[in-house]
DNA sequence: TCTAAGAGTTCGGTCCACCGAAAACAAGTA
DNA sequence: TACTTGTTTTCGGTGGACCGAACTCTTAGA
């Protein structure tokens, strides 16, 4: 079985592609997502489909198996449990993480993983509020909104951002917006392209970049 | 530069060759290490002597150039603090602890190493008793004797045992032998190939492997 | 000094992951 | 229906890391 780095991550991939957006998952999206060719993807993609790890519609769509979800749920569980260790413990700040764990999450073992897990009390969210699949493969999906579709007026709370770009996570951090922060959507521009929110008592004002990779849930 | 695992590999294995044993450490030597055909060594010898990491006396001695015993002391550093971690914070047991380091030593960054040394308060040896190279790439050696060169009648501390064979680790820890045991060499037997030795008022035989794998020091 | 065994090297070949270029396809538009 | 655009696939080719088989070198012993 010994599965490969690369095979680990086409999966993880894949899943973190249908976790973030709707719509298809196409050879496309993977080559954006992985920073390769899409020939490079098209081959790969064809091989793990014939090992029995994905289904792929010739020209379409692409899908997990259930052997490919298993595997990469577990490679999801150990980066995010990556994450909230070089948080917790090593003091890493949470746009510094993701590179790190991105290695780190084909080096470690299951069992490595479990004894982290029950070292961090069995946590159920990442330093990004990403929510962290259990060893048994499950996960606890919370619904939350893209901020940049909540209604002016609302109330609610900072439950997750997007972990890929540092730099929004390092801006976000200097804004004073972490998970948990309580903010009111003021007033959407959609013609400009910014949304203002009010948050410890303060308007700010963000672009749409920013507000598609913060989710929210109600107050 | 980005040095890819494989040769961090070989160069971190010249480095451990030529701390456990004298002699020119060959093409063979280390394909034994590495459990490699020796076509394959002779190969990559020859491109990483190219590429100004070792030199290689044609059909002779392999060794370290300045810039690859960095690197391959970068390598030594991160695995046995990585061991050391393994066993402090997740409880692993000491011999359980070289197959995940010997993954994990290719993954994590220089910046990770810097701030788990901090965090670990600096050590200056991980749970075998092996040295732990600074950042700078200083190495405190102390001197040590093999067991199976004390003379009988010698009060010794055990300092350093080998880690790359977990059966001998997990025999010792039932043995009751740790790093600072201290015991006395009570005789020798060269011709079965044993050595008694006393320590917590009890007398135990050793085989002359377990005896060649334990650094002493004196007491 | 010669030679044979053992150690090291060279050579051809495999597999994996990747690429660019060109052909094949899908889907919307004229 | 035919075309055009953008996506996907196929194809040939590269480089890294490995192997076995055949060849070459070293060296110890006759």
């Amino acid at each position: 079985m010994a599965e490969t780095q690369v095979t680990e991550n086409y999966l993880k991939v894949v899943w973190n592609a249908r976790e973030w957006s709707d719509g298809p998952v196409t050879v496309g999206v993977l080559a954006t997502r992985l920073g390769l060719a899409p020939s490079s993807v098209s081959g790969a993609v064809r091989k793990l489909t014939e090992r029995g790890l994905l289904t792929h519609a010739k020209y379409g769509d692409i899908e997990l198996t259930d052997d490919g979800q298993r595997l990469a749920l577990a490679t999801v569980r150990k980066h995010r449990l990556i994450e909230t260790f070089l948080v917790e413990y090593l003091g890493y700040t949470w746009d510094e993480v993701h590179d790190e764990a991105e290695v780190l999450e084909h080096a470690v073992s299951d069992t490595f993983a479990d004894r982290l897990a029950a070292k961090l009390g069995e946590p159920d969210h990442d330093p990004h509020g990403d929510p962290i699949p259990r060893a048994d493969g499950t996960v606890h999906l919370v619904e939350q909104a893209a901020l940049d579709t909540i209604e002016p007026g609302r109330h609610v709370r900072v439950a997750r951002v997007s972990d890929e770009d540092p730099d929004l996570l390092r801006h976000l951090a200097e804004l004073g917006i972490t998970i948990g922060t309580a903010l009111e959507v003021h007033r959407r521009q959609d013609a400009i392209g910014t949304i203002d929110v009010d948050y410890n008592g303060a308007c700010h004002i963000l672009g749409l970049t920013a507000a598609r990779s913060i989710r929210v849930s109600p107050n």
